[in-house]
DNA sequence: GCCGTTTTCGGCCCGACTGTTTTCAGTCG
C-alpha cells in the first residue's frame, strides 16, 4: 500500500527544495528534511493525524505540524503552493542532475531562464554558460553528463514507486461490481528495477463500469484514452496506467502477452507458429482453423507450447527459453525462503529507528535470525566510535533470543579507495559479520577501483561487500570495475556479494548477478532498513535476485544458522592459515 | 524550524572533494 507518510514526507521534501532554490536559511530547509525522513519512517500509518499526534513524530514542532495537518485535510499547503507559483517544476527537476544544487540551479535559472534540463542542455550548447561566474569548461562538461543520465533513467520510475502505487490500483479495481479478476502485468510484473508504465489486466462482465471506476481512481490526473477494452491514465506521479478488460475466459493467455517481455513474446509465439499454432491476447489458437486451443491460464499456454510455466521475472528471451526446453529452470528463491536480514541500521547511526524497535518489528516476520550493522567511524557523519559499536553489541546480546530470534552483531564498514576498511582485524574480529561497501570515490579508474573491491573481498574480516556497484538509479552510475576479477576473488575468499534491496539501489543489478553466479560467488538478500517500514523493500531484492535467475542455496540467509555461522567462520579459519 | 537545555536562546551529523578560485562556495555522503 502506498502509504499517507510518503506521500507527506513526498511533500516536505519538495517544500525543502523549493526554500532551497530560493536562499531559505541552511537550518530550517534541514528541518523540514528531517521531518519529512521522520514521517516517512514513522511506523504508524498518519492518514487522520490531527496536529497534536503529529507533533508526537520527532523533529516534527509546532509549525510543521500544522502544515501537515493542512495537507491531510485539504490535500495541499498554501505555503508550498506559494513557493510552486515563483518557482518552476523544471527548476526543481534542475537539482535532479547530478552534482547541480539548488545554488547554482537558483542561478541558471535567475541569470539565464533556465527552467528545465532540456533548457540547460540548450543553454550549454548555445555557450550562454561562458561568461557566468562559478561555471568553467569542466562544470559545463558534468552538467551535460548529469543531463544524459537523467535523460537515461528517462520518464521511468523505480519499481518501489510503482509496486505500491500498482497494488492500490489492483485492490480499488477488485471492489468494483462486475470485476472478477484483476492484477498487474508487463514489467512490474517482471520486477524491472524501472518501471515505465504500469499495465494493469483485468476481467469483468461490466467493462464500462469498471473502467468509469478507474478513470475516477483519485491517482488519475489526466485520461488520455478511454474506451471499453482499454483506458489509459496519467498518475498525479506524471506516470501512465493502461487497464485492459479481456473476457474471462482469456485471462491466462492475456496475462502472459502483457506481461512480456517483447522479446520473451517474439519467442513463444514462434513456437506456436512451428507448431501450426498462433498465439495472442485472446488465447492459443490453432493456426488453419482459428479455433480456441487454450486460454484460461498461463500454465495451459505454456504447456501447449510444450514448455513448463516460465516465472515472469525469467522472461527477457536471455535463454530461459532455451533452459525450459531443457528442463533445467532454476528453482528461483522467494520470500519464504529468507530466514533473515544481514544488512540493517539503528539511530546509532543513521537509522530512524531504535535497535528495540527494529528487533520487535523483525520478530512479526518469521525469520530465525537478525543482525544489525551500524555505519563504522570512517563514515565521518556518523561519528560512530568503537566504545558505542561495543555498548551496542552488550545490549545485542541481552535482546538475543527474545521472541526466538537470534541477533548477529556486525558492521557496515566502509572501503576506502586502496579498499582497506575502518577497524584492524583485531577488532573486526569481535564482530559476527562485517559488511564492507563503498560510500565514496565512484569515479577512480577501473583498475584501481577493482583492485580497491579485490582487495576489500579478500579482508580475512569481511563477509559480505554491500551495494557493490555503488549505483543510485537514475543518479549515479555503477563504479567502474573489472566485475569478473572482483566475482573471482569473492568465489575464491568465500565472500557474499549483496544485492542490496533498497529500490533506488537494487544492487548488485540483475546482469551482474547472473555473471557473478557462473563464478560461483554466493549473495547475500538485503534490505539495508534504516526504519521500520524498509524491512518490506525486501521483495524488491527477491526479484533482482529472481532476475539473476538465483535460487535459495545461492543465496547465504535462505540458509539455516549453522550453515550460515559456518559460512561466516570460515574466512577467518582460510585467514589463520595463511 | 526543532530541540533541549545551562529553560527561552543557541546549536543544529562532519569531513572531503570538485572546480573554481586565489581563499572558498557548492555539493555530496
Amino acid at each position: 500500500m502506498a502509504r499517507t507518510n510518503d506521500d507527506v514526507a513526498a511533500v516536505l521534501e519538495e517544500y525543502a527544495d523549493l526554500l532551497a532554490i530560493t536562499g531559505g536559511e541552511d537550518f530550517k530547509i534541514r528541518v523540514y528534511q528531517k521531518a519529512a525522513r521522520s514521517i516517512g519512517a514513522h511506523a504508524a500509518d498518519i492518514d487522520g493525524y490531527d496536529a497534536g499526534e503529529l507533533r508526537q513524530i520527532p523533529n516534527v514542532g509546532e509549525k510543521i505540524a500544522h502544515k501537515v495537518a493542512e495537507y491531510l485535510r485539504s490535500g495541499t499547503m498554501a505555503q508550498l503552493e506559494e513557493l510552486r507559483g515563483r518557482i518552476p517544476a523544471g527548476v526543481r527537476a534542475l537539482t535532479r542532475i547530478a552534482a547541480l544544487g539548488p545554488k547554482r540551479a537558483m542561478v541558471l535559472h535567475e541569470s539565464l531562464g533556465v527552467d528545465s534540463p532540456e533548457s540547460l542542455e540548450s543553454a550549454i550548447h548555445a555557450g550562454a554558460l561562458r561568461d557566468l561566474p562559478g561555471f568553467g569548461a569542466k562544470t559545463e562538461e558534468n552538467l551535460l553528463h548529469g543531463i544524459a543520465l537523467l535523460r537515461d533513467a528517462g520518464e521511468r520510475v523505480q519499481l518501489g514507486v510503482a509496486m505500491p502505487l500498482a497494488e492500490d490500483i489492483v485492490t480499488a479495481l477488485k471492489s468494483v461490481q462486475g470485476c472478477r479478476r484483476c492484477g498487474y502485468a508487463g514489467s512490474l510484473r517482471r520486477m524491472k528495477d524501472t518501471i515505465g508504465d504500469i499495465d494493469i489486466l483485468a476481467t469483468s462482465n461490466r467493462p464500462k463500469v469498471l473502467m468509469s471506476a478507474f478513470i475516477d481512481l483519485p491517482q488519475v490526473t489526466e485520461v488520455i484514452v478511454h474506451g471499453d477494452k482499454k483506458t489509459s491514465v496519467r498518475t498525479s506521479q506524471g506516470l501512465q496506467v493502461d487497464l485492459r478488460v479481456v473476457p474471462p475466459d482469456a485471462w491466462g493467455a492475456a496475462m502472459q502477452y502483457f506481461t512480456g517481455s517483447k522479446a520473451h513474446n517474439i519467442r513463444t509465439r514462434e513456437i506456436a507458429g512451428h507448431r501450426k499454432l498462433k498465439l495472442s491476447e485472446y488465447g492459443l489458437f490453432d493456426a488453419d482453423t482459428e479455433e480456441l486451443i487454450v486460454s484460461k491460464t498461463e500454465e495451459e499456454v505454456y504447456r501447449r507450447l510444450g514448455l513448463p510455466w516460465i516465472p515472469p521475472t525469467l522472461r527477457e528471451d536471455i535463454g530461459e527459453i532455451e533452459a525450459a526446453l531443457a528442463g533445467e529452470l532454476p528453482e528461483l528463491v522467494t520470500e519464504d525462503d529468507v530466514c533473515g536480514d544481514l544488512h540493517t541500521h539503528t539511530t546509532l547511526t543513521d537509522g530512524h529507528a531504535s535497535l528495540e524497535e527494529m528487533v520487535e518489528a523483525v520478530a512479526g516476520r518469521g525469520y530465525a535470525y537478525y543482525a544489525v550493522t551500524d555505519h563504522g567511524p570512517k563514515l565521518y557523519m556518523q561519528q560512530m566510535t568503537l566504545e558505542k559499536a561495543i555498548a551496542q553489541r552488550e545490549r545485542v546480546r541481552e535482546l538475543d533470543g527474545t521472541s526466538g530470534l537470534r541477533l548477529l552483531h556486525g558492521v557496515e564498514l566502509n572501503i576506502d579507495p586502496d579498499g582497506d576498511v575502518d577497524w584492524p582485524p583485531d577488532v573486526l574480529a569481535g564482530f559476527d559479520l562485517c559488511v564492507a561497501s563503498v560510500h565514496s570515490f565512484f569515479d577512480l579508474p577501473k583498475d584501481r577501483t577493482t583492485r580497491r573491491l579485490v582487495r576489500a573481498a579478500e579482508h580475512p574480516c569481511v563477509n559480505i561487500i554491500g551495494h557493490p556497484s555503488a549505483r543510485l538509479i537514475g543518479r549515479r552510475p555503477p563504479i567502474d570495475a573489472d566485475w569478473d576479477q572482483v566475482f573471482k576473488a569473492c568465489a575464491r575468499s568465500g565472500t557474499a556479494l549483496e544485492i542490496n534491496a533498497f529500490p533506488e539501489r537494487l544492487d548488485l543489478a540483475a546482469e551482474l548477478i547472473r555473471r557473478a553466479k557462473r563464478h560461483g560467488v554466493n549473495f547475500a538478500l538485503d534490505s539495508d532498513s534504516h526504519a521500520v517500514g524498509h524491512l518490506d523493500n525486501l521483495r524488491y531484492g527477491i526479484g533482482t535476485a529472481q532476475r539473476g535467475w538465483l535460487t535459495a542455496d545461492d543465496v547465504i540467509n535462505t540458509w539455516p544458522l549453522d550453515r550460515l555461522t559456518a559460512f561466516l567462520g570460515k574466512k577467518e579459519v582460510l585467514a589463520g592459515a595463511r
